[in-house]
DNA sequence: GCCAACGTTGGC
DNA sequence: GCCAACGTTGGC
Protein backbone atom coordinates (compact mmCIF):
# COMPACT_ATOMS: atom_id res chain seq x y z
CA UNK A 1 0.00 0.00 0.00
CA UNK A 2 1.38 2.97 -1.09
CA UNK A 3 2.72 5.63 2.10
CA UNK A 4 -0.32 8.23 2.57
CA UNK A 5 0.08 11.07 0.97
CA UNK A 6 1.39 14.06 3.36
CA UNK A 7 -1.85 15.96 4.79
CA UNK A 8 -2.39 19.15 3.11
CA UNK A 9 -3.26 22.24 4.38
CA UNK A 10 -4.31 26.02 3.37
CA UNK A 11 -1.72 28.24 3.93
CA UNK A 12 -2.42 30.19 7.08
CA UNK A 13 -2.10 34.12 7.73
CA UNK A 14 -0.32 35.50 10.72
CA UNK A 15 0.65 38.70 12.30
CA UNK A 16 4.13 39.08 13.50
CA UNK A 17 4.67 42.35 14.86
CA UNK A 18 7.96 44.35 15.20
CA UNK A 19 9.17 47.60 15.74
CA UNK A 20 10.52 49.58 12.80
CA UNK A 21 13.07 51.06 15.11
CA UNK A 22 14.29 47.50 15.58
CA UNK A 23 13.58 45.86 12.08
CA UNK A 24 11.35 46.92 9.65
CA UNK A 25 9.36 46.02 6.51
CA UNK A 26 12.53 47.73 4.74
CA UNK A 27 14.87 45.96 6.55
CA UNK A 28 13.52 42.42 5.58
CA UNK A 29 13.39 44.19 1.66
CA UNK A 30 17.40 44.76 2.09
CA UNK A 31 18.28 41.12 3.95
CA UNK A 32 19.79 38.96 1.69
CA UNK A 33 17.02 37.55 -0.89
CA UNK A 34 14.88 39.66 1.60
CA UNK A 35 14.85 36.63 3.69
CA UNK A 36 15.49 37.21 7.58
CA UNK A 37 15.05 34.59 10.85
CA UNK A 38 12.60 36.26 13.15
CA UNK A 39 14.50 36.46 15.88
CA UNK A 40 14.12 37.35 19.38
CA UNK A 41 10.97 35.85 20.36
CA UNK A 42 10.75 34.74 24.28
CA UNK A 43 7.48 34.41 24.82
CA UNK A 44 6.31 30.87 25.03
CA UNK A 45 2.95 31.23 24.08
CA UNK A 46 4.81 33.38 20.05
CA UNK A 47 6.76 30.27 20.37
CA UNK A 48 4.49 27.54 20.37
CA UNK A 49 2.87 28.87 17.69
CA UNK A 50 5.99 29.35 15.39
CA UNK A 51 7.31 25.56 16.87
CA UNK A 52 3.77 24.10 16.40
CA UNK A 53 1.52 25.85 13.67
CA UNK A 54 3.76 27.44 11.01
CA UNK A 55 4.43 26.08 7.82
CA UNK A 56 5.85 26.68 4.85
CA UNK A 57 4.36 29.11 2.11
CA UNK A 58 2.03 30.70 5.37
CA UNK A 59 1.75 34.08 4.71
CA UNK A 60 2.46 36.82 7.49
CA UNK A 61 1.49 40.31 7.98
CA UNK A 62 4.16 42.07 9.03
CA UNK A 63 2.93 44.73 11.90
CA UNK A 64 4.78 47.52 13.03
CA UNK A 65 4.14 48.82 16.64
CA UNK A 66 5.47 51.79 18.74
CA UNK A 67 5.60 53.97 16.18
CA UNK A 68 3.53 56.91 15.06
CA UNK A 69 1.31 55.38 12.77
CA UNK A 70 1.12 51.67 13.95
CA UNK A 71 -0.40 49.13 11.62
CA UNK A 72 0.28 46.33 8.73
CA UNK A 73 2.53 47.54 5.97
CA UNK A 74 3.35 44.18 4.12
CA UNK A 75 3.10 40.38 3.36
CA UNK A 76 6.18 38.01 4.01
CA UNK A 77 5.94 34.14 3.58
CA UNK A 78 7.48 31.24 6.36
CA UNK A 79 10.58 29.58 3.91
CA UNK A 80 12.04 27.45 7.09
CA UNK A 81 10.05 26.27 9.53
CA UNK A 82 11.18 26.67 13.35
CA UNK A 83 14.75 25.60 14.02
CA UNK A 84 16.78 27.09 17.15
CA UNK A 85 17.15 30.41 18.26
CA UNK A 86 21.14 30.41 17.92
CA UNK A 87 20.85 34.50 19.28
CA UNK A 88 19.59 32.95 22.94
CA UNK A 89 23.06 31.16 22.94
CA UNK A 90 24.82 34.68 22.28
CA UNK A 91 25.85 37.12 24.98
CA UNK A 92 26.49 39.85 23.03
CA UNK A 93 23.29 39.45 21.38
CA UNK A 94 19.99 41.69 23.05
CA UNK A 95 18.19 38.68 23.09
CA UNK A 96 20.26 36.42 25.06
CA UNK A 97 18.59 34.21 27.33
CA UNK A 98 21.07 32.31 29.24
CA UNK A 99 18.43 30.75 31.61
CA UNK A 100 16.85 29.44 28.65
CA UNK A 101 19.04 26.38 27.61
CA UNK A 102 20.45 22.92 28.79
CA UNK A 103 22.68 21.05 27.63
CA UNK A 104 23.51 23.74 24.90
CA UNK A 105 20.10 23.39 23.79
CA UNK A 106 18.04 26.55 23.84
CA UNK A 107 13.91 26.56 24.45
CA UNK A 108 14.17 29.03 22.10
CA UNK A 109 13.31 29.14 18.17
CA UNK A 110 12.42 30.95 15.50
CA UNK A 111 11.41 30.64 11.29
CA UNK A 112 12.61 32.42 8.22
CA UNK A 113 10.67 34.58 6.39
CA UNK A 114 10.81 36.26 3.06
CA UNK A 115 9.53 39.60 1.76
CA UNK A 116 6.26 38.75 -0.68
CA UNK A 117 4.66 42.10 -0.98
CA UNK A 118 5.00 45.66 0.34
CA UNK A 119 1.23 47.11 0.69
CA UNK A 120 0.68 50.41 -1.48
CA UNK A 121 -1.96 51.24 1.23
CA UNK A 122 -0.34 49.79 4.84
CA UNK A 123 -3.90 48.91 6.90
CA UNK A 124 -3.36 51.39 9.87
CA UNK A 125 -4.08 49.56 13.35
CA UNK A 126 -6.90 53.02 13.38
CA UNK A 127 -8.22 51.82 10.23
CA UNK A 128 -8.52 48.10 10.87
CA UNK A 129 -10.80 48.87 14.10
CA UNK A 130 -13.25 51.37 12.16
CA UNK A 131 -13.47 48.10 9.39
CA UNK A 132 -16.80 45.84 10.61
CA UNK A 133 -15.30 43.12 8.60
CA UNK A 134 -12.15 42.91 10.83
CA UNK A 135 -13.92 42.66 14.28
CA UNK A 136 -12.25 40.15 16.63
CA UNK A 137 -9.35 40.32 15.46
CA UNK A 138 -6.26 39.93 17.49
CA UNK A 139 -4.52 42.79 17.45
CA UNK A 140 -7.63 44.52 18.03
CA UNK A 141 -8.26 43.24 21.58
CA UNK A 142 -7.50 45.31 24.65
CA UNK A 143 -3.85 44.08 25.69
CA UNK A 144 -3.12 41.50 23.02
CA UNK A 145 0.79 41.90 23.41
CA UNK A 146 1.21 38.64 21.44
CA UNK A 147 3.80 38.99 18.86
CA UNK A 148 2.93 35.92 17.02
CA UNK A 149 -0.62 36.22 16.46
CA UNK A 150 -3.02 33.91 14.30
CA UNK A 151 -5.17 35.66 11.47
CA UNK A 152 -8.67 34.33 10.10
CA UNK A 153 -8.42 33.24 6.37
CA UNK A 154 -11.54 36.11 6.40
CA UNK A 155 -9.45 38.96 8.04
CA UNK A 156 -6.34 37.45 6.02
CA UNK A 157 -8.52 38.42 2.91
CA UNK A 158 -9.80 41.64 4.19
CA UNK A 159 -6.50 42.95 5.05
CA UNK A 160 -5.05 41.92 1.47
CA UNK A 161 -7.65 43.65 -0.17
CA UNK A 162 -7.57 46.77 2.01
CA UNK A 163 -4.08 46.55 1.91
CA UNK A 164 -3.11 46.51 -1.91
CA UNK A 165 -0.37 44.77 -1.91
CA UNK A 166 2.63 45.04 -4.33
CA UNK A 167 4.77 42.63 -4.86
CA UNK A 168 8.51 42.86 -3.85
C1' DG B 1 0.41 26.22 44.23
C1' DC B 2 -0.72 30.95 45.58
C1' DC B 3 -0.04 35.61 44.87
C1' DA B 4 2.32 40.11 45.35
C1' DA B 5 5.86 42.56 43.20
C1' DC B 6 7.96 43.75 39.32
C1' DG B 7 9.03 44.22 34.32
C1' DT B 8 7.52 44.73 29.58
C1' DT B 9 4.48 45.92 25.89
C1' DG B 10 2.42 49.19 23.25
C1' DG B 11 -1.40 52.44 22.27
C1' DC B 12 -2.42 56.95 23.24
C1' DG C 1 5.13 60.22 29.89
C1' DC C 2 0.98 57.70 31.31
C1' DC C 3 -1.22 53.66 32.20
C1' DA C 4 -3.71 49.24 31.32
C1' DA C 5 -2.78 44.61 30.42
C1' DC C 6 -0.39 40.78 31.07
C1' DG C 7 3.81 37.70 31.73
C1' DT C 8 7.42 36.27 34.90
C1' DT C 9 9.64 35.78 39.24
C1' DG C 10 10.26 34.30 43.73
C1' DG C 11 8.94 34.03 48.67
C1' DC C 12 6.14 31.35 51.35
Amino acid sequence: MAAAAAAVRSPRFWLMKTEPVTFSLDDLLASPAQTSSWEGVRNYQARNLMRDEFKLGDRCFIYHSSCAEPGIVGLAEVVREAHPDETALDPSSAYYDEKSFKDGVSRWCMVAVQARARFRNPVLLSQMREEPGLLGLMVLQRGARLSIQPVSPAHGALILKLGKPQKV
